[in-house]
Parts: C-alpha cells; sequence; structure tokens
DNA sequence: GTGAAAGCGCTAACAC
DNA sequence: GTGTTAGCGCTTTCAC
C-alpha cells in the first residue's frame, strides 16, 4: 500500500509527530530532523493522505458542483470557472449533473453530503429555492450558494445575473431598431430567469409605447428544436411579429433557422435577439445578437464567495446580481 | 456537527457496532433493533460520513477526470458520459482541466493521488504515455486509463478512437467525390491523434493514386482562427487544394470561414472534412461533415474499463480501439 | 525539540 | 444477536 508517515518515522528514527509536523511545516522540529523527514518522505514517494488529514481537520477541501447538464453549453464555462478558482485556492471538485431532475439533484445534494463537501454550489433545476428546501439534510448555515437562479431566503449566498434588466435590453435593442411588434419565446415558466427575462421585455415594450401580447409569447420547451417550432407558429399566425426575444441562445438559433426556411429576411424582416451568448452564437454565419452572462466570471465569483463565508468572512453581500451584457451581432 | 453512529447507538441503547450493522444491511441485528435504529437513523438526519468509511475500507468510491479544458466542446460529452456510468455504479467524480499544461496535469494526478482516489482517466495532453511516466507518483498497477490517446505500454488501459482509419475515410470520401489534391490542416504534430490522421488520409490519396504532398500540410495551431489562416495560406499558394481534411472541427470550421470570405464555393469548388463532430458542426449554415466519435459512449467505457480492472476482472481488452463514424453533411 | 497518546467516524474481527 | 476492541492515517494536545 501507500507510504504513511508511520514508514516515514521509522525510518528516520523519529516519532511519527515529528514526521506530521515536519511535514506541515510546523514548528517544534529541529532544522536538521526536519530536513532529514523531508528528504526522505520524497524518497519514499510520500504522499499525504488528503482523507485523513480531513477526519481529524473536519475539512476536506472539497467543493460540490451541481449543474443540470454539462452538454448545455451554457455550463461550461462556469465549470471552468468554478474549478479554476477552486484550485487556486486548494480545493477539488465534485462535478454533478442533476439532468434537469428534481430527484436527481436531490440525491447528488446528499452524496455530497456524506462526502462531506465544505460547500456546495448549486445551480438549480427549479427557480426560488432556499436553505429551507433542504432542511434535514443540510445543518444549519451550511455553506449552500444558488448560482444562476434567485433565492427565495435573503440570507442564503446567491449570484445572478439581471434577467429582468436582460430582458429589458434585449427588447430596447430591438425597439430602438425600429420594432414594434414583439414576440418572446422562451422554454417553460418557472425555470430560472424565464420569466423575469419576459416581464422585462414586456416592461420595454411598454415603456416604447407598445406591447407584448400574450398571443406573441409562445413556451414550447427547450433547445433548437422547440425555436424552430414557435417562429413556425408564430410566422403562421395572423399577427406576424417584427422582432422576437428568445430565452436562451439555443432557441434564438431555432428561430433563425425557421425563419430562413420560411424565406424571412434576418434582419431585414424580423430581428432576433438571444440569452446568453453561447460559444455558437458567435460563430460565423449565425451572428447571432444575444444579453451574455459572465459565465466564466459568475463561477470564480461562486467559489470566493462560498469559500469567504466558509472562512467565517461576513463582510460580502450574499446576494449579488450581476450585470448583462449586450452582445450586437448580426440578427438585429 | 454531524450525527454519527455513536449518537445513534447512544439514543437506541446499542453498541455502535450494531449500528453499523443495521444501517449496512449487515447480518447479526435482530430485526426489531435494526428497525428501531433506521428509524432513529431517519429521524435524526443522520448521514453516513464516507470518509470515514473510506479509511477502512481502503475505496474512497472515487474516480479522477483529467481532460484538457471542459470548455473545448470536444470534452463535455466525454465527461458525461463518464460522470453518468460513475455515478450510476456508486462512484463520484473529481473533475480537472489540465488546461494543455502538462505540469498541471501531473499536479492534477498527485492531487488525485493525496485524494485516494480509486482510479484515473486522464485525458492526456501529450500522447504516447504510459504508466511508467508516472512511477513514484501512482503504485505499481494503479488503475489509470489513457482516454483519447495512445499509450506505449500494451498492459496499460487505453480507450480510443481508430484515428489512422478516421483519416482514410475522411480522405476516401472526398477522392470519391472526385477531388485529387487533398490538403490536410492540423494543430500540432505530436498531439494525439494528429499524426494518425494524417497518415490515414496520406495512405487513402496513395492507393487512389495521388499523393498528399508535405506542401499541403500544414499545421497552424488551434482554434477556428488557425483554420482560417491556414486555408488563406493554401488558397494564396501555387498548388490550390480540391478538399481539406482538417484535423478537428474548430478547424474546419474555421477553414470554411476562411474559404467562403475568400468567395471559394463550398463544396463546389473545395471539400472540406472535420473530426471529432462536436455540436456546432451540426448547426445549420455550418453543416460540415465529419469524422465522429462516440464521445459520451467513450466515457462510459472508459468508467467500465477502469472498474473492472479495479474489481479485479481481467477479462477484458486492456486496449481498446473503437471505429470512428462518417457524417457526411453539406462540406463535400 | 521530541514522544506518547487521544481521537476524527467508521468497519471488521473477535469474544461472549 | 450483541458488545468490545483494534485500527485506517493523520493532527493535536500534553508531558517531558
Amino acid at each position: 500500500m501507500n507510504v504513511t508517515i508511520k514508514d516515514i518515522a521509522a525510518r528516520a528514527g523519529v516519532s511519527y509527530a515529528s514526521v506530521s509536523r515536519a511535514l506541515t511545516g510546523k514548528p517544534g522540529v529541529s532544522d536538521e530532523t526536519r530536513q532529514k523527514i523531508l528528504k526522505l518522505a520524497g524518497e519514499m514517494h510520500y504522499q499525504p493522505n488528503a482523507m485523513a488529514r480531513s477526519m481529524v481537520k473536519k475539512r476536506t477541501k472539497t467543493l460540490g458542483l451541481i449543474i443540470p447538464d454539462i452538454l448545455n453549453p451554457f455550463f461550461p464555462e462556469i465549470a471552468r470557472g468554478v474549478e479554476d478558482a477552486a484550485h487556486a485556492r486548494g480545493y477539488s471538485i465534485f462535478l454533478c449533473n442533476s439532468s434537469w431532475n428534481p430527484q436527481k439533484e436531490r440525491r447528488y445534494m446528499e452524496l455530497l453530503v456524506q462526502r462531506r463537501v465544505d460547500g456546495i454550489i448549486l445551480v438549480p433545476v427549479d427557480d426560488h429555492k432556499s436553505p429551507a428546501d433542504y432542511r434535514g439534510l443540510l445543518e444549519d448555515r451550511f455553506p449552500l450558494l444558488f448560482l444562476s437562479a434567485e433565492a427565495d431566503d435573503p440570507e442564503s449566498l446567491c449570484l445572478r445575473v439581471d434577467n429582468l434588466l436582460g430582458g429589458y435590453m434585449a427588447a430596447s435593442l430591438v425597439l430602438k431598431k425600429g420594432c414594434r411588434k414583439l414576440a418572446f419565446v422562451g422554454g417553460e415558466s418557472g425555470k430560472p430567469g424565464v420569466n423575469e427575462r419576459l416581464e422585462g421585455a414586456r416592461r420595454a415594450a411598454e415603456e416604447a409605447g407598445t406591447v407584448l401580447p400574450e398571443e406573441r409569447v409562445v413556451l414550447s420547451g427547450f433547445g433548437m428544436n422547440s425555436g424552430v417550432r414557435a417562429i413556425r407558429e408564430l410566422l403562421d399566425g395572423p399577427d406576424l411579429p417584427d422582432a422576437v426575444i428568445a430565452e436562451n441562445d439555443d432557441i434564438a438559433m431555432g428561430v433563425l433557422q425557421g425563419a430562413r426556411e420560411m424565406g424571412v429576411a434576418i434582419p431585414g424582416e424580423l430581428s432576433v435577439v438571444g440569452f446568453d451568448n453561447i460559444p455558437a452564437s458567435a460563430i460565423m454565419g449565425i451572428d447571432l445578437t444575444t444579453i451574455g452572462q459572465p459565465k466564466y466570471k459568475m463561477g470564480e465569483m461562486a467559489v470566493d464567495m462560498l469559500l469567504s463565508h466558509i472562512d467565517g468572512d461576513t463582510s460580502f453581500s450574499r446576494q449579488v446580481v450581476l450585470e448583462p451584457v449586450l452582445i450586437e451581432r448580426k440578427t438585429t
């Protein structure tokens, strides 16, 4: 098996407490024995057992990250931000894909608790969670951060983008370009962000003296295909839109495809704005105008907030709302 | 702090060994006390400490996954396959991004060893690794699997796609379409897969009675931009190609963009084949013909192979080479 | 400066 | 069927 501090102690002719002290850089060992031990540890290829250490320190230096699906292009960037920031501070990440399944999400929470992670970053399947939803599973004040979703409890850690503002920005842009008949196509009501984005767009429309009526809102599910379906429905209807705000880029790309197949000129006859600025939206030939989120940064910040909280720091805001950024390309 | 089996034992009025037996479903407890203990555990919200368990069982039920970069669209699918398969078998995954940096890769290996993962799935930065490269760090016969790369040691676990065949398939397709002046554009020689893909294409060309000369091979780095640069170089040269095989889809998309910007009709004047079948290649308006790898399945299989090995099974092949699949779209 | 010993939470012998 | 005990590898008192 693996080399332990006892093995080193035996070879060095000292107690294993001294080895521990030497290896962890603690005082209480003469420079001479410390050098000897360090040398021996190297030669014997000693690798400390992080679990044994965790058991006594009651800190595992691990974090759990639960996201809906790493295949969804929105999440890799977040995951990368989380991983980089965590690693920089000595933490490792358990990655979990909830597959948009609340039961699986819950199951993963349980697993992470059993592994005694020091904290969990949760990108929840459903919006408006609060730590109270995990009573019994999580101890009081367990370091849990809701990422990219709203938290109902103002005490809980939460980091997200201002979706209301995002919707407002998207609508304002097309309004400014002269569009008057806005449509909104989204996935499913109740999922994080959707309602706010719609509401923001609605407000912008009203401020501009027009409306975004219920008939031009279609909630048809996620993915490109649902965008295709949605735009067909809209285009087949009596009330043709001149702009569509899509709840995310995937859907927006479906809208683009569907519209082009029906011979609609973009942005000539129809403007399209997406959300999230996923990598594909930037590809030549797509060039989707979109409302971006600082995904990588959100991942980093989530770790910072969580670790601050773990370290007992209370000087930071527990709820952070970031501003989305307008990325204007060629579909508006 | 967390509830322990001692707390339960105290409340149940039994020894904590009995609690352990009851909770782990081991025989040696009467049905009556088992029920009582189970009930109590539920009420007290007991969550077993996985680390404590691991310490004595010398199995952590965790696996390490090291990939170059989760932002690269080739990897999320692999990661997802790994995570799903691992979870289904009770394992959790530590995710690590080496950022194409060999030192970071090594550092992560070390970290994973310290965390005593039961095995590591490594998608290496460089090709032709072998367990011997980790002597001193990894014990003999440590469960290490090389994914999507060649392993030099025939004894080591290795799962990859047949890149030679892939290159051959790509070239054969354009040759069949009548192309005669093939070019190859790739990232960097020595990175996993590149040389084999080129060699496969070369063989197909030769079998078809033509050649793929050195002048039409350009290795200009990764990413879309390098594809753009490469095709410009090729198109500015004296020896115009009528087909380009790109080492991966990103580069291929750059080639597409560069060629279109220079007014070259695709596939009329130039056929383009990519590699990997990343999600973006399927997008309407891109429709890249490509040689796909069963990425999700590779992730799953990697876990299966690794766990079989961990469980002492020796009946499976230690080196598995999967067949790539031709996905013909609109660029050929 | 150094060693002995307790203990983190659990499983697995071994008694009874 | 149940309790006692050792021990996984480490950190941390507490003596000396």
